[in-house]
Order: structure tokens, then sequence, then C-alpha cells
DNA sequence: CATGAATGAGGCTTCATTCAT
DNA sequence: TATGAATGAAGCCTCATTCAT
């Protein structure tokens, strides 16, 4: 990912990210991309293919992010449990860094070449996946659908960042997702 | 002479709620969509002020039918646990009877006037959360942040519908999310 | 001009008159007129071929009606001076009673078939013209171009009626003409 | 590259205000103006907000200069009368110099924002009559309504170079209305 | 004759993309 | 590499006109 200028391109990023964020797709002009980054409307053609491109961009570096933590931190020695509230843990700390990202995915998947922009976040999906399966069949606890509980945790830090109370923490968020994952809401007594 | 026909207006908006939920916003032409639904292009300013109305319509009109539904089952003689039994089943087969309205529902709330079509999504929030309260308050279950939960829902169902394995079944996907809320994941020996 | 219901036409054409008096031609839509004149929309194909037909027609009934107005009142047994005062005070009541027609005369001239709407104005411009030249063949005064002339009264009427002081009223405003006419600003000891 | 640039913007004006003046402005496409100044269409939009904006400018820019040349040219060491002549016959010239102009104010006095417009034709509209009270101060004439007398001078202009003969001199038109305004139409013994 | 819902041609305008500088 | 003026395809929307009732 070596361009010209990798600090321009990542004003670039940055602040698109906020303007895509902040509204719709197509209410983002490039225009307000290059006021904003404080670079030449041409200039955003150096760094990316397209306006879609750009925002592809985007989401595949967020994810890519994600992913690079995930790898790093969530190994094979570590039990499935604490695999999996590490996975939880890191995902809503990523996500209260980085407040745009979920927001970002909002649309990712309906354009056109829809296909084309799923790899990342099958990715991210085929991994939490492994890491519920291990803990299934290492026994650590049932789940007939990992590939379901798997994507689920990606939409409850969404839902919770976009629709949530506006002053949960991060914290209070991730406790909030491991206890759901543990013992659901079932009384304290059952376990 | 003609009345303005409540069965066109229909027509115009299950036409639309295929196209909107194909693609996104701004990929959808106003011309596919009159086209789409047998009517002359200028008949969709006849029962939409505009594009952006006729999108925000399809929610409105999707969420309130949902609301309207649960209100009508779930009544206060019923448990705690029975009542969100019956929430969350009622919204997965919803989901499935109106396959696009949470597809829809994507991008929705980055429109300028965010404000403005919260209501009714704030309603079933509303709703859902009142759900929970009573549990808690009733000490069939514990919750300590119960409009997060109550997020939660329509989150788990959405992500389910739009990146879940394409071949869950309704019945499976009610399933896995109250298997969750009931007792998370754990076996009788989870941790 | 006897059409199937001469009231109701008469309520349409007074209704356009003031709506294509108050802006231009392509901000006065169809929809108000039939509004404001408490018709259908329909209605008004019934009594006129298209817009712009009911527009001429407007022009064109009030160009007639002036015309007839100045052929009864001005004989050839006028002098000439007489004949010229008549005229001018007949329009200038005319411009008064009728607010609307020298705003309406704006663009008359400028639609595609320039030529197909001008007849009443010539007609009008003519029967000026003819007076001025009694007036010049008599010797009851000097006028080398009375062609000219005679577009300079409609002109100065409507000048006044549209950029004059609000205030000026009608015999001042026939006045002020006359004695243009009569002697120019000149002092008043030349007379 | 390249920098906005005042030749194309007068370009598209001069392009412009043959198009308007040949034609009722709801008839006036903006396509036509792009592609007879030979500019992309998108262009017009670079140096006017709207097609509106566009047509004000055209008459703004014409009184304005019409205003410039005034005052270059009438200064107070003149004569009231030799004020008088002047004024006339610069704005005769320049109706000559710019056949479109008197043509273009056709409407310009009808648009919503009606106020916005006047400023420039009021500064002119006073600047002669400035002119007209001089000469009454002055007792080199009489008008016991210079305000009225100042609009008719410009709509004196406007009638004969829209509708007087074809074949009218600039010298002919300029005569005619000093005539008038000298000492009418009499002769001797007019009256 | 009267109506107003329906139509769709066509306009204004936007904005991603290009390219001369 | 950087810029932003220029472009023109394409969309939303309007509104004169039609026609079923």
């Amino acid at each position: 990912m070596q361009r010209p200028d990798e600090k321009k391109r990542q004003k670039i990023t940055a602040t698109a990210a906020k303007l895509f964020a902040t509204r719709p797709f197509h209410e983002v002009r490039l225009d307000d991309v290059a006021a904003a980054a404080q670079v030449g409307k041409g200039t955003l053609y150096i760094y990316f293919k397209s306006k879609e491109d750009l925002y592809r961009s985007l989401i595949h570096d967020g994810v890519m992010q994600i992913m690079e933590q995930l790898s790093q931190s969530i190994t094979n020695d570590l039990s499935p449990g604490d695999a999996l509230e590490k996975t939880i843990r890191l995902m809503v700390t990523f996500a209260y860094a980085h407040p745009y990202l979920f927001e970002l995915m909002r649309a990712i998947d309906s354009f056109k070449g829809r296909e084309s922009l799923l790899p990342a976040r099958r990715q991210l999906i085929g991994f939490i996946e492994q890491v519920l399966r291990r803990g299934a069949d290492q026994q650590s606890w049932t789940d007939p659908h990992p590939q379901l509980t798997a994507v689920f945790i990606p939409g409850l830090i969404r839902s919770a960042i976009l629709y949530g109370p506006k002053d949960i923490k991060e914290k209070a968020l991730a406790d909030q997702i491991l206890r759901l994952f543990r013992h659901g809401l079932q009384k304290e007594t059952f376990r």
C-alpha cells in the first residue's frame, strides 16, 4: 500500500471516512471530500480509481486492520472461552476507536458487484466462526449454528454503536455482549 | 373520474421496496421503479413527494406494521418469557415475510433529517425495551442494560438476514436468538 | 365568442389575467389557474386549446376591447387634436380599468409564432397612426414619423403603469402624456 | 491549470443575450445556450448559479453599462438641455449597440423576487430623474412629474425598438424623442 | 360539459471524471 | 505529483395535456 505520499493518502482516507459515515454514499460529493481533506479534486484520482474505490478502500482497510489485530491476539493456545472474550473485547475496542467503520459497513454489500467487496468481511466472519467452532469442538459450549452466531457478533456491535444509548461505555458494551453469550438473560442463580 | 388509489400506492410501494432492497439508494432509478410498477413516472409524484420520501415511506410503513402486530400480540397477561419469545418469533417471521425491510433499513439513518425518521424505529425499540424491563422487574431474568439489549434484537435479525448463511430457516433463526437470550452458549459447565 | 358557458369562460379569463400579470408565463401553472378559477384542470381545455392559447386570448380580448372603444369614440368629425386627446385619455382610462393588460403584453411578441399574435396590436397601432396622420395632414401638427409616434403612446402608458410612481392618478398620467404631445417640456411661455 | 476566465463568462453572456432576446425565457434551453457559446452545459453553472441568475445577470450588466456611460458623460457643467439631449442620444445609441437589452428587459420585472433586480433599473430611472429635475429647477423647462417623465424615456426607446418601424434609424429615433420633449407635436399654431 | 388522476416528454441541474497547466 | 476548470451523461422532477369516469 505504498503510494506516492502515504501521509496524503491517509488524510484523504480519514476525511472520507468521516463524511461517508455522516451521510449516505450518494450525498457525499468528491468536491466535499477534496475540500475537507485540503487537496485538489484531481488529487483524489491519483490515490483512488473512483468514488466507489475510495469508499471500498475505507471499509477494506478498516476490516483488514481488525483482522490483523485479531490474528495477532487470538492464538490457539488460548482457551475457547478466552478466545471468544478477547475477540469480542477487541472488536468492541476497535469499534470505539474507529467510530465510523461500523457505520460505513452500512451499505457496503449493496453495490453492483456485491461479490467483489465481501472478501474482507467474509474473512472476518470466517475468523470469528473458527473461534466459535473451536469452542464447540472442544465442548466448551454448544452452538448448532456457529456461522450464524459469527455474524451476530458484528451485528450486535453495530446495532449498539448506531442505535444504542449514547452514553454506553466500551466496557459495558463488551460486558453485555459477553454476558449474553455466556448465559443469556437467565438469572444469576443459573450460573 | 378516478380517485387516488390506495391499491396503486401499494403497488408502487411493493415494487420500490424490491428495488431499493436490491441496490443502494443512489442506484435505484425512479424510471425503473415506475416501469416496474407499471405506472407513469409522474404518477410516483402523486403518491410521494420525492425519491427520498418514497424510500422513507417504505421503512416507515414496514416498521409501523411490525409495531402493530407486536402491540396486538404482546399483551400484559403473557409471562415475560412468553412475551420475549413471541416478540422475537414475530419479528423473525416478519423479517422472512418482508425480506426487504431489514435490508432497507440499511441506510435509513444516514439521511439528512436523521431525526425525522427515527420515531418509528424508536417506538419499536421502546416497545422491545418494555418487554425486557417487565422481565427484569418480575425477576424472570437479569439485564443491566435493557435499552441496549433492545437494540440487539433487530440487530441480530438484520445481521442474520443480510449476512447469515443463505439457507438458514426462519425457525432456526428464531430458535438461535432465543437460545442466546435464554442461556447464551453455555453447556451446563460453560466456563 | 359564444361558448358553452360564457360565465365560466370569463371567470377563467379574469383569473388567468391576474396570474399571468403577476408572474412570467413559465411560472404560471395551469394547476394554479384552474384552482384559482375554481374549475377542474380539464375544464380549461374545453375553453382554450392550450396554455399559450389561453394567454393569447387574454391579450387579444383586451386589445380588441380597446379597439372597439376607440372606433366608437374616435370619429372623423372630431378635430385631430380632440381625436388625439380622446385616444390618449381613453387608453389611459382603459389601462387603469384593466391593470393587467399592459403588463400582459410584456412578452406577447416573443412567442415562436411571433407573427401570429401581432394582428391585434398592429390594428391598434394602425388606428393610432391614422389619428396622428390626420393631424399632420390637416396641418394641426407636424410629425415626420407618425408610425413611430403611434408606438410611443402605448409605450408611455405601459412604462408609467409598470414603473411609474405608484400614486400617480389616471388624470395626471393622461395630462402628462398630453402635455408632452402638445408642447413637450418647454416653458409655458411657448404656448 | 486554468483560472476562471472572464472571457468565457462574456462569451456566455453575449450568446445568452442573443437567445433570450429572440425567444421568451421559458423557450430558451440552456442546452442551446451552452452549444451556442461553445461550452459544456456544466460550464454555465460555474459562472452562473441558475438559468434565472444568468438571465438576471444579462439585464443587470446591461443596465449597469448604460449607467456608467451616463455618469461619465452627463456632468453638471452641461446645461440641462444639453444634459437631456445627451442622455437621450446616449441611451438610444446604446439601444442600437445592444439591440438585445431592451428586448430582454421585457419580462424582467415579473420574476418572483421582483424587488431583487429593480435596483439597477431604479438607479437608471433615478439618474434620468435628476437630469429632469435640474432642468425644472433651473427653469429650463416645466415638468410637474419628473419621476413620471423619467420612466417615459426608456419606455419610448423600448417601444420604438420593439414595435416601431423596422427601418427607423438611430438618429431619427433620438431626434423624434428629442422633438417630443422639446416641443411636442406642435407647430407654431398647434391647437 | 366537468373533472382530476395519470402520463411522459423534456428541462434544469448535479457531479464523477478528465486533462491542460 | 497536484490542481480545479471544464465537461456531459444522466437523474430527478415538473407540468402541459389527455382521457376515463
